[in-house]
DNA sequence: ATCACTACCTACATGGATGTTAATAGCGAT
DNA sequence: ATCGCTATTAACATCCATGTAGGTAGTGAT
C-alpha cells in the first residue's frame, strides 16, 4: 500500500569517466574480487557493481569479459614485473643483503596477489599470459650474478638454481603458506627467514 | 531427405553401477577434468558425459555440484595424506637419505594433482577441507625428527622449519615449476636436486 | 515370475553470466 | 547554443550450470 508497486529503481546520476579511468577502476576492481574472493568472484556484474557501472559498460571498454580477464593478468603481471625489476634496480645499487633480497621476491608474489593471480594462470592454462615475467626474472638474475659472482665459472648457474628456489618458495608462500605455516606452528615471515638463511649456501 | 529430422538421439543401454563404484568413476574423471582442463571445466556435465551418466544422476550420488566438488577434495586430500603417511613409513624403517625424502614430497604434491588442488582450494577459499593435511604433515615432523635427530635442543623447530621448507618448494612446483624452469633453463627435476641439496643445512 | 528397491533417465524450471542493440546523456569543440 | 562523439544505460536474447519431478529399467530377493 504504502509502497508503489513499481518503484522506478532509484538511477542515480550518470558519471563519464575517460576510458583509461574506467579501465583503470574496473581493473583495480576485479583484482581486490580475484584476491578476496577467488577468480569465480571475478564477474562482469560484480566488478561492475563495485564501481557503480553496468557490465555493459565493462564490455564497451574490454570487448568481453575474456578480454577483461585478459588485461587483469596482464596489469598484474605488469606490476610483478615491475617489482622484479625493482629488485634487481636495488641490486645492483647498493644493499644485497639476503634478507632484503628475500624480502623482495616474497612482497613481489605475496601483498599485490601477484601469486595467487599466477596460480590462477597456470590452474586455467593461459601460460602465454606468464611468458612477461621471463624478461623480468632474467634481469633479477642478472643483478644478483652481477653483484655476487666473486666465485667464477659456473656461478650464472648457482644464480639461477637460487631464483628459481627463492620464486618456489615464495609463490608456495603466497598460496598456501597461510595454512601450511598453521599446521606447523611457525608464524609469518618463518618462510622469508628461512629462505634467507639459505641464500648463503648458493652464493659462496 | 536421407536424415530424418528428429533422429531420436541414439540413446544406449542403461548400466546400473554400484553407488560406491559410479562416485569412484566419477570422482576420477573429476580429478582428471580439473588437472587437464582446470577448476571451471569440472562441471556435472562434463563428469557425466565422461563417465556416461547424466548430470542428474550425479546430483543424485553426490546431492548437489558442491557435493561432488566437496567429494572431489576429500578424496584428493585423502590421496595426499596417505602419501604423506607412507611417507613417514619409509622414514621409519629404513632409507631416509634426503633426496628419497624429497622426492617422496614432491611426488605427493606433483603427479597426483594434489598441488593444483590444493592452490584451487585456497584460492577459492575453501580452507576447511585442508584441514585433514594437518595430521599427516605432523606425522612426517615427527617420522623425520625421530630419524634425524641426532642434536637435542631445537631439533623439533629444525625439522618443522625443513617441512615447511620442502612443501612449499614442492607445491610451488607442481602449480608454477614448468614455465618458471622453462625462463630459467632448468630441467625436470632441478627443483627436487636443490631442495635435497639444502636438506643437511637443517639436520646437522 | 514378480516384487521392491533404487540407479538412471528425460523433460522441464531457474538463475546467473555473457552478449547485443538502440536509446540516452555527458562533454568538448565549433 | 548546438552539434558530434562516445561513455553509459536499459531491455532484451542466449547460453550454460544447476536443480527438480516423475517415469523407466536393472538387479537381487522372494
Amino acid at each position: 500500500m504504502s509502497t508503489p508497486a513499481n518503484e522506478p529503481a532509484a538511477r542515480l546520476k550518470r558519471r563519464r569517466r575517460l576510458p583509461e579511468e574506467a579501465r583503470r577502476e574496473a581493473l583495480a576492481s576485479a583484482r581486490r574480487l580475484l584476491i578476496e574472493a577467488g577468480p569465480k568472484a571475478v564477474t562482469l556484474n560484480a566488478v561492475g557493481k563495485q564501481i557503480g557501472v553496468t557490465h555493459a559498460t565493462l564490455i564497451h571498454h574490454f570487448g568481453s569479459a575474456a578480454g577483461l580477464q585478459s588485461a587483469l593478468m596482464g596489469s598484474m603481471i605488469a606490476d610483478l614485473t615491475d617489482a622484479l625489476a625493482e629488485t634487481a634496480v636495488q641490486l645492483r645499487s647498493d644493499a644485497g643483503a639476503p634478507r632484503a633480497l628475500t624480502d623482495s621476491v616474497f612482497d613481489a608474489a605475496g601483498p599485490g596477489g601477484a601469486g595467487r593471480l599466477a596460480a590462477w594462470i597456470a590452474l586455467s592454462g593461459d601460460l602465454e599470459h606468464l611468458e612477461p615475467i621471463r624478461a623480468a626474472v632474467i634481469h633479477v638474475v642478472d643483478a644478483i650474478q652481477e653483484k655476487f659472482s666473486d666465485a667464477g665459472e659456473g656461478a650464472r648457474d648457482r644464480v639461477a638454481a637460487a631464483v628459481l628456489f627463492m620464486a618456489l618458495c615464495a609463490f608456495g608462500d603466497a598460496i598456501i603458506g597461510g595454512p601450511l605455516r598453521g599446521m606447523l606452528g611457525r608464524d609469518e615471515d618463518s618462510a622469508r627467514e628461512i629462505v634467507a638463511g639459505l641464500l648463503p649456501t648458493f652464493l659462496a
